[in-house]
DNA sequence: AACGAATATATGATTTTCCATATATTCTAG
DNA sequence: CTAGAATATATGGAAAATCATATATTCGTT
């Protein structure tokens, strides 16, 4: 992972939101970002392009839906990173997390929202 | 610390590399900075004053010159992010710290560096 | 065909860089 | 001690490069 790609990777708001969202989540799908996000469906699915090409993310396709979740072979100290950046910053996610709880919990979220 | 902020200001080559070399030697002044990383007097200004506007370093000004530091009021999670990164991708320091070392230890290197 | 997701292109915005210059401190000669 | 030169750093402004966004379109499944 080279150092300075996976700062750039960090160094913008939708990206941030996104990857502390699925570190929070585990797995997320791109409609059920652009719901708790309120983002354009194009605009989420760029970023996490970026995220994927570096590495920082995996993606999985189930039926229709494409859900992605952090790589579990990252470094370690690179996980580290992620995880203290969320532990100590989850107010930066407030309001997303609450527009995900409001709808539900798995799998009825993905029903709610990505409609189904 | 803003988070975005923050991260902002890892993602650019220059800044990254002078962090980490502050992060490595404790304090480092603008012309050893130039030095290490043969950059241009402005380029180097610049990104540290953008560093320390950011609250990530802090500067202290003896004689002609301006040492700059590792904030040591910063959060223990942003500390502790600097400290992992630094430790995990020492190699991409390595020229500037070859340059550094051939040009002695502190203060002889000052010395021979910053033409005084 | 319908839906979720990805991509292409153009455009606007932010960042970085460079050159020139400004300020402040130190040094040296008289 | 002072005047002028030299050194270290900072900053203003313009040009160049990078990055993010919107819109429209395409792709792949079911």
């Amino acid at each position: 992972m080279d150092l300075l790609t996976f700062y750039k990777a960090l160094a913008d708001n939708t990206r941030l939101l996104c990857l502390l969202l699925i570190e929070q989540e585990q797995e997320l799908c791109v409609c059920e970002l652009m719901a708790a996000l309120e983002l354009s469906q194009p605009k989420i699915s760029r970023h996490l392009a970026q995220l994927k090409k570096v590495g920082i993310v995996t993606d999985r396709k189930h039926k229709q839906w494409v859900y992605y979740r952090i790589n579990e072979q990252l470094a370690d100290w690179v996980k580290s990173v992620i995880t203290q950046t969320y532990e100590h910053n989850q107010a930066f996610l407030q309001t997303a997390t609450d527009k995900l709880n409001s709808m539900g919990s798995r799998p009825e979220r993905v029903a709610s929202c990505c409609n189904n």
